[in-house]
DNA sequence: CCCCCCCC
C-alpha cells in the first residue's frame, strides 16, 4: 500500500497458529524489514508494540511499531497449526482476499476470494459491496452474519486478469430482459452468446452466457420470471455498453447453475424511473430514460439498410402520456415485427435513447425491455386517464414530422441565388437545398448498362462475342444491370437549372427502379414513355451539390441531386414566408 | 469470449 508519506507501507496477515488477522500494519520506520527479505511470509516474529485501532466502520486495525523476526520460515517450516480468522465480536464475518498487486494502480482493485455462504442465499448487491472493499477483513452486513459465512483459504490470483473468482453464492433475482442469441466472429474467436439482465431488492445486473450455456439456459430464461443464481463470474463492466446501474457484470460457466424459484413474491418487477414525455425536452441527447405512454399510433413495420448495409425492420410508435406531449420511439429487428398495436396499448419501454432527431425522438436499444399493457400501477393509471380523456386531447409531438425538411442543417437558395452567388466557384464542393418542379426529363440516355458486380458501377460496353466487358473490373459479363443517369430540368419561381440524378435520386423522380424502366423500354415503348409524362412537373425538395467541373477546357457549374424529398406543406409556407421577408426587407 | 444499439 502507499502510506500518506508516499513511502510504501507493508499491510501483513499474522496467525498465532490458533487464529490468523490480517489487518496488521506495518509502521513504515520498519519498512526495512521486508525490503531485506527478513519479514517475509511464514517467518515468526515477536510483536514488541503495536497499537489498535478501530476504524470508523467498526473493523479493527492494528499497527507495529516495533518487532523482531525470531525465526525464518525455512526453521519454521511453512506454516503453524490451521488457524480459523479472528473475530474480535464473534458477529464479524472475515473473508479473506488476495488482492492482485499488479493492479493497485488502477482505481478499482481486483480482488479474489472464496466464501462460503451457508443460506447459500445472498442479494446480488451483498456480492457487488465485497468487491468493493479495499480492507481484508469485510464485516459482515444485514443477511451475511458468522452464522452464514466463514472463511476458507484466500485463493491465488495466477493472472493479473480482471476477473473474480467467487464460489458457493446464489442470488435470487428477477430476469427483466432477455436478449436473442447471437453469433459473433472475430479474430479472437468465434461463437454464440446471449444475455440477460436481473433485478433483486438491492439492484440490477447483466448476465452473459456464452456456446454451451447458451444451449443450456437459454430456453430455461423467460422475462419476468426469478431464479435463484449461483457460480457465475463477476467482471468489471465496460461502462461504454451497459446502461445498468451496476459496475459489474457476471458471465456463465459450466459449473454455473439457474434454478426457477417459485417463491418470487418479494422480488421487485423491474426497475423503471419512468420520464413524462414533456419532460424528454429538458433532457440530454442520447440519455437512457424509461418511458410509458399510450401508443396512439403505430405506423407499419418497414425495411431501411444500415449504414453498415444490414438491413433491420423498424416501426415508429406515437406515445401520448398525461402531460398531453407526444413522442415517437423507434423499435427495431423483431420487437419491430412482432408489434402489435391494435386498441391503442400502453407501450413502457425500459432503457431508450433520446435522439434529437426531430427536435426529441426515442429509439429502442438492444438493451430496452418492450412492455405491452404492463402490470403495473402507472399503465393502469394511464389506460385510465386516456380513455376518461387523454383520446381526445390534441397532442403536441416533440418529434417533428419531415425533419430533414425543417432541418437548420438546409441551406435554402433560390435557383437565382445559385447563380447570383456564383456558388460551386470554390475549391470544395457546396450544398444547397430547394424548392422545384422538373420540368423536363431527358429520356435519351437515361438508362446506361452497368458492371453487375455489387460494388461496380462502371458502365460496360459490349463485345463482338455478345459479352459485356468492365475495364474497371478488367472482366466481361453475359448479363449487365441498369443505372440510371438523368438530366432534368427544375424550374422555380424565378430561375431554372439543369441538374444530374444519379441512380437513387432518379428512382425517387420516376417512381421506377432502373430495372424495370430499362426492361420497360425494350419491350413497351408507351409505357415507358408514360413514365416520364407522370413523372414531370412535380414538385419536390431538392438537396443538391454544386461544383465547377472543367471538360475539354471548358469550365461550367454542375449541379447533381443528392436527395429528392417530398414538400412538406409546412415546410413550403415557411419557404414561401421566408422568401417573402427576405424580399420585403 | 460480446459490445450490434441502426433509418429518416
Amino acid at each position: 500500500m502507499t502510506s500518506n508519506s508516499g513511502l510504501p507501507r507493508f499491510r501483513l496477515m499474522m496467525s498465532d497458529g490458533q487464529h490468523a488477522l490480517s489487518s496488521f500494519l506495518l509502521t513504515t520506520q520498519l519498512n526495512h524489514l521486508p525490503e531485506q527479505k527478513l519479514l517475509v511470509q511464514h517467518c515468526i516474529c515477536m510483536l514488541k508494540k503495536v497499537v489498535t485501532s478501530t476504524l470508523a466502520d467498526g473493523r479493527t486495525a492494528v499497527t507495529v511499531m516495533d518487532m523482531e523476526v525470531v525465526q525464518s520460515p525455512e526453521e519454521t517450516g511453512g506454516r503453524i497449526g490451521n488457524p480459523t480468522p479472528y473475530n474480535k465480536d464473534g458477529k464479524a464475518c472475515c473473508i479473506q482476499v488476495v488482492i492482485n498487486r499488479e493492479a493497485e494502480t488502477l482505481d478499482w482493485f481486483p480482488i479474489t476470494f472464496d466464501l462460503i455462504c451457508r443460506s447459500n442465499v445472498l442479494s446480488s448487491k451483498e456480492i457487488i459491496s465485497y468487491f468493493r472493499t479495499r480492507f481484508f477483513i469485510c464485516h459482515s452486513t444485514r443477511t451475511l452474519t458468522q452464522k452464514h459465512c466463514t472463511v476458507i483459504q484466500p485463493h491465488l490470483l495466477n493472472s493479473n486478469v480482471n476477473v473474480f473468482v467467487i464460489s458457493r453464492w446464489t442470488i435470487r433475482a428477477r430476469v427483466t430482459n432477455k436478449s436473442n442469441v447471437r453469433q459473433w466472429s472475430n479474430s479472437r474467436g468465434e461463437g454464440k452468446l446471449f444475455s440477460f439482465e436481473v433485478v433483486d431488492e438491492s439492484g440490477e445486473i447483466k448476465i452473459t452466457a456464452f456456446n454451451n450455456e447458451v444451449d443450456k439456459f437459454f430456453s430455461l430464461l423467460e422475462q419476468g420470471k426469478v431464479y435463484y443464481i449461483s457460480k457465475a463470474t463477476l467482471k468489471v463492466a465496460n461502462k461504454q455498453y451497459s446502461t445498468l446501474k451496476n459496475d459489474y457484470e457476471m458471465t456463465l460457466h459450466a459449473h454455473s447453475s439457474i434454478v426457477p424459484c417459485e417463491d418470487n413474491q418479494s422480488i421487485p418487477t423491474m426497475n423503471c424511473n419512468f420520464v413524462q414525455i414533456e419532460e424528454l425536452e429538458n433532457r440530454d441527447k442520447d440519455a437512457v430514460i424509461d418511458v410509458i405512454g399510450i401508443c396512439k399510433k403505430a405506423e407499419d413495420v418497414s425495411r431501411i439498410t444500415t449504414r453498415n448495409s444490414r438491413e433491420v425492420s423498424k416501426r415508429a410508435l406515437h406515445l401520448i402520456d398525461s402531460s398531453g406531449k407526444e413522442v415517437t420511439a423507434t423499435l427495431w429487428g423483431e420487437e419491430a415485427e412482432k408489434f402489435d398495436g391494435s386498441g391503442q396499448p400502453v407501450v413502457a419501454i425500459k432503457g431508450a435513447r433520446l435522439s434529437d432527431f426531430g427536435g426529441r425522438s426515442l429509439s429502442a436499444l438492444f438493451s430496452s425491455t418492450i412492455m405491452v399493457n404492463p402490470d403495473i400501477p402507472e399503465a393502469f393509471r394511464l389506460r385510465a386517464w386516456y380513455d376518461r380523456e387523454g383520446y381526445a386531447v390534441n397532442s403536441q409531438s416533440l418529434t417533428e414530422r419531415k425533419s430533414t425538411n425543417s432541418g437548420s442543417r438546409m441551406n435554402w437558395k433560390t435557383l437565382s441565388d445559385v447563380k447570383n452567388e456564383n456558388m460551386g466557384h470554390e475549391e470544395k464542393a457546396e450544398y444547397f437545398s430547394c424548392l422545384a418542379t422538373v420540368v423536363y426529363m431527358r429520356k435519351e440516355n437515361c438508362l446506361y448498362q452497368a458492371c453487375p458486380s455489387a460494388d461496380c458501377n462502371k458502365k460496360v460496353l459490349i463485345q463482338h462475342n455478345g459479352l459485356y466487358r468492365c475495364e474497371k473490373c478488367n472482366r466481361e459479363f453475359s448479363e449487365f444491370k441498369y443505372r440510371f443517369l438523368l438530366s432534368a430540368n427544375l424550374a422555380d419561381f424565378g430561375d431554372n437549372q439543369w441538374v444530374t440524378c444519379f441512380q437513387e435520386t432518379a428512382e425517387v423522380l420516376l417512381g421506377h427502379s432502373a430495372q424495370t424502366l430499362g426492361q420497360l423500354r425494350e419491350t413497351d415503348e408507351a409505357a415507358f414513355d408514360e413514365v416520364f409524362q407522370k413523372a414531370n412537373f412535380r414538385t419536390h425538395i431538392f438537396k443538391n451539390r454544386v461544383k465547377l467541373e472543367t471538360y475539354n477546357d471548358e469550365s461550367r457549374v454542375k449541379v447533381t441531386v443528392m436527395e429528392v424529398l417530398p414538400v412538406d406543406h409546412r415546410e413550403y409556407s415557411r419557404r414561401l414566408l421566408s422568401n417573402i421577408r427576405r424580399l420585403a426587407f
